[in-house]
RNA sequence: GGAGGGAUGGCUGAGCGGCCGAAAGCGGCGGUCUUGAAAACCGUUGGGCGUUUACGCGCCCCGUGGGUUCGAAUCCUACUCCCUCCGCCA
């Protein structure tokens, strides 16, 4: 959510931002609304506080012996009113939020102008393409000739978009949760936490999920809770309604979840293989940071991220998203996109982002600056890495001619030593 | 699922329907004292919204929503969460 100070008194910020976003909304409309909301402030709390101020003066004529009936008459026709005016003003509250919480971020300064993900900006590459002396295969082709992916079976057990793993490709999953999970909380001064995967419609509402994309996620039936879309859910939601202290940031937490999305616009897009699933895996970084920092703590958790694929030896480059990218809460996005020589594809492994103090608005997460003032927190997340998408790589970078896929070094360890692994 | 108990400020914990945004203690912060620290003493110490250049002023918040009343932390009601016991259970 926006301050509502920038709607009222920067108008033309948020209509570029829109603009250069490519959203339309009323602005105008809000406007109006939050006049009237304002209006109708000021007059039931003009008559609360000649309310208040009567019955004062009966408690003192009744102590007093005195006869209060013309006051009370008077008094019965004030909260009369002040009843039709608070109904009024809850109406109009409640349209002023709708409109609110359906805003998008203003991007940074920072962030490059442009429509679709071809003008994002590639900022930086890092290693290269690797050389094969054979015809490199997409992952589903290496996965079911190796019998490590069942994309049949998961589709009969569930349906599509789901996967079932086996042997070396469910302990590759797992070799891979594992070493991020100690990379990012050993060397990268993450703290590990195992967050709730189902939330309430407040936490979801916190960062930005909800009211938008309710269609995006899974809701349960019978109770409304959502099924986790990311960690960021959670994890970002673990200081709702809370105020920290200016001495305890930035804090920084590692989480590995499952996800769930509906992918509901994705109809006939990415089918095949671990591309985009209905639920897959995540290792999560979310940051909770001072204002003043937030853009350096950036480029540390999106340095964080990268160390995974470095680490892994994998190829990738990193784009700087355009604001008709740009993601609903974010302000500025860094993609982590790695390379897939079976398809001959960069696909994004990460999504790195700033939303400066749009979640942190919205749900609540305050801290003390040593002056003694509460102010929002920046907030921050990325993917540190999508499991599915990195077994996709480490598949597709490693495999070798005869079917073989040799095991990334940094992985062996999670893997009892395993080296190459062949059918 | 059944039975009972509870929810008040950073924490502990009082609170007759009007004088309660709320006692007291602890903690925090500032000060006196001290070479320094501790102790002692004094002062101070929640949040949201609206308004204001600002000082300030006003409204709201005692788990949440509704109700009774001229007036609710206090009465009624529904819900949520927590605790204890029983049952079931990974």
């Amino acid at each position: 959510m926006l301050d509502s100070k920038i709607i009222r008194e920067r108008t033309e910020l948020l209509n570029e931002s829109l603009r250069k976003r490519g959203v339309s909304f009323d602005v105008e409309a809000l406007l109006k609304v939050d006049e009237k909301r304002r209006m109708l402030i000021k007059e039931t709390e003009r008559l609360k506080n000649e309310k208040n101020k009567l019955s004062d003066d009966i408690a003192r004529l009744k102590k007093a012996g005195s006869d209060t009936k013309d006051y009370i008459t008077h008094l019965k026709d004030i909260g009369k009113r002040i009843g039709e005016l608070d109904q009024e003003l809850r109406q109009t509250e409640k349209q002023w939020d709708d409109m609110m919480l359906i805003i998008p971020n203003i991007p940074h300064t920072s962030v490059p102008e442009g429509t679709t993900e071809e003008d994002n900006k590639v900022v930086r590459i890092w290693g290269e393409k690797p050389a094969f002396d054979f015809e490199p295969l997409p992952h589903w082709d290496i996965g079911e000739r190796l019998d490590i992916l069942d994309f049949k079976r998961a589709a009969k057990i569930t349906g599509s978009r789901f996967t079932l793993y086996k042997s070396f490709g469910a302990q590759l999953e797992r070799a891979l949760i594992n070493f991020m999970l100690d990379l990012h909380t050993r060397e990268h001064g993450y703290t590990e936490v195992l967050p709730p995967f189902m939330v309430n419609r407040q936490t979801m509402t916190g960062t930005g999920q909800l009211p938008k994309f309710e269609d995006e996620l899974f809701r349960l039936d019978g109770i409304d809770y959502f099924l986790i879309p990311t960690a960021e859910v959670p994890v970002t939601n673990i200081y709702s309604n809370e105020i920290l202290i200016e001495d305890e940031l930035p804090i920084k937490f590692v989480a590995y979840t499952p996800c769930f999305r509906k992918e509901a616009g994705a109809h006939g897009k990415d089918t095949r293989g671990l591309t985009r699933q209905h639920q897959f895996n995540k290792v999560e970084l979310v940051k909770f940071s001072l204002p003043e920092t937030s853009y350096d703590e950036l480029e540390g958790l999106l340095l964080d991220a990268e160390d995974v694929l470095r680490r892994l030896n994998i190829h990738y480059r990193v784009s700087l998203l355009c604001t008709g990218d740009l993601g609903f809460s974010s302000a500025k996005t860094y993609d982590i996109e790695v390379w897939l020589p079976g398809q001959n594809i960069y696909r994004e492994i990460s999504s790195c982002s700033n939303f400066e103090a749009f979640q942190a608005r919205r749900a609540m997460i305050r801290y003390k600056k040593t002056n003694g003032k509460n102010e929002f927190v920046h907030t921050l997340n990325g993917s540190g890495l999508a499991i599915g998408r990195t077994v996709m790589a480490v598949l597709e970078n490693y495999q070798n001619q005869d079917g073989s896929i040799t095991v990334p070094e940094v992985l062996r360890p999670y893997m009892n030593g395993l080296e190459r692994f062949y059918k």
